[in-house]
DNA sequence: TCCTTACTTTACACCGTGTCAATTGACGTT
DNA sequence: AACGTCAATTGACACGGTGTAAAGTAAGGA
């Protein structure tokens, strides 16, 4: 599954990640990659071992290009909890255009593969993660609404800003990036802060 | 595409719904249902074009034994705002089980299938509507949050009750369906009505 | 010269959807 | 009793997309 000069490797995931891009990651077959990448089709399969393993390297080259995990992880919990809050809105909801397409073919690869579904458990789990630290921020400033706890929040809120939602209302309802990130704000302090009147 | 004895296809839409119902939509083939029906595979297509239009005639079916359509259009607004922003959470959080796996099927269906889409749009457009009607009333009660007006709250609170948010709430993060319901109560009067604290 | 590496070409198997044609068996009619 | 019709059956096949297998080729290094 690894025999194969790497340069066309690299040459096989751009090519993915922009097809995926460019059209919402519905109608992109291995033929269509390889045609775009220069290759024959069956040159795919000297460096993947099928589909799914295709999109997952990709998923992870994009993450490592976009250094994801590293931002995420990273982020800043020192200033006040509602500001670390709407950073977490705005780097997300900046985010989520970006990488719909390749996450679109991920959601679709994870009905039928197993490799696929655990590649995108994994990423959601980051995410969610990210809220856990976003609502314990909250919490240590005693500014956590009380109907919550920290797994109910984290999971509401991870939920709410799931990309799912985000194609709902940025795609069927027509907002715009910045309307989402906004409203996202408004909705995410009403639902979980204290004393947001 | 509409010969055929009726009391076959009834067999059909019944054996597809309990078949969707018990595999969440997920792996069920055309022959699946034609061994569950106790016919061939051949005489589906007597009844039903093609695997879309058997979808979407399932989901008119059930419909029309569940009577969404009449529940959710002639739901009580004379009660209290708060009352009737509950009792709708109460309702749509009871149904989603009921009908997530015809969903999930529609919803996959949707990505290659016209009609398919249209009928998913056509369900999503009457939640869409109730939501308007909830949130009138809080306007009407002058309960609305500021931050909102009309459509933008009955997009968020559409798009946040949608049944890939319960996917994730209920399948991934294991909520009950009353911790949904009452989690969603919570979310929702705190994110849209006024004076919530 | 010979071997290896990376890729090509051609061909085919598999699966699920959808089509087609010939056949059967149970009914009513006249 | 012969006829037609309707609903379903059987069996065969085409298509599209994924994945496998095998033989061939062109370039570079020992």
């Amino acid at each position: 599954m690894s025999s194969g000069d790497p340069e066309t490797r690299k040459r096989i995931l751009e090519k993915t990640w922009h097809l995926m891009e460019k059209r919402g990651g519905q109608n992109v077959k291995i033929s269509d990659i390889a045609r775009a990448a220069g290759i024959s089709r069956q040159a795919i399969y000297l460096h993947f071992g099928s589909r799914a393993e295709l999109l997952v390297a990709t998923v992870r080259y994009v993450d490592e290009v976009k250094q994801i995990n590293e931002r995420l992880k990273g982020m800043s919990t020192v200033a006040n909890a509602l500001q670390v809050l709407e950073n977490y809105v705005e780097f997300w909801g900046n985010y989520i255009p970006e990488i719909y397409g390749l996450a679109k073919a991920l959601l679709t690869a994870r009905e039928t593969d197993q490799d696929a579904a655990a590649a995108w458990n994994d990423r959601m789990e980051v995410v969610h993660q990210g809220w856990r630290k976003v609502i314990d921020c909250l919490v240590r400033e005693g500014r956590l609404a009380p109907e919550w706890d920290l797994d109910q929040a984290a999971d509401a809120a991870w939920a709410i800003t799931s990309i799912s939602v985000w194609e709902n209302l940025a795609l069927e309802r027509g907002w715009s990036t910045s309307e989402y990130v906004s409203r996202m704000k408004t909705i995410l302090k009403r639902m979980l802060v204290k004393n947001q009147l």
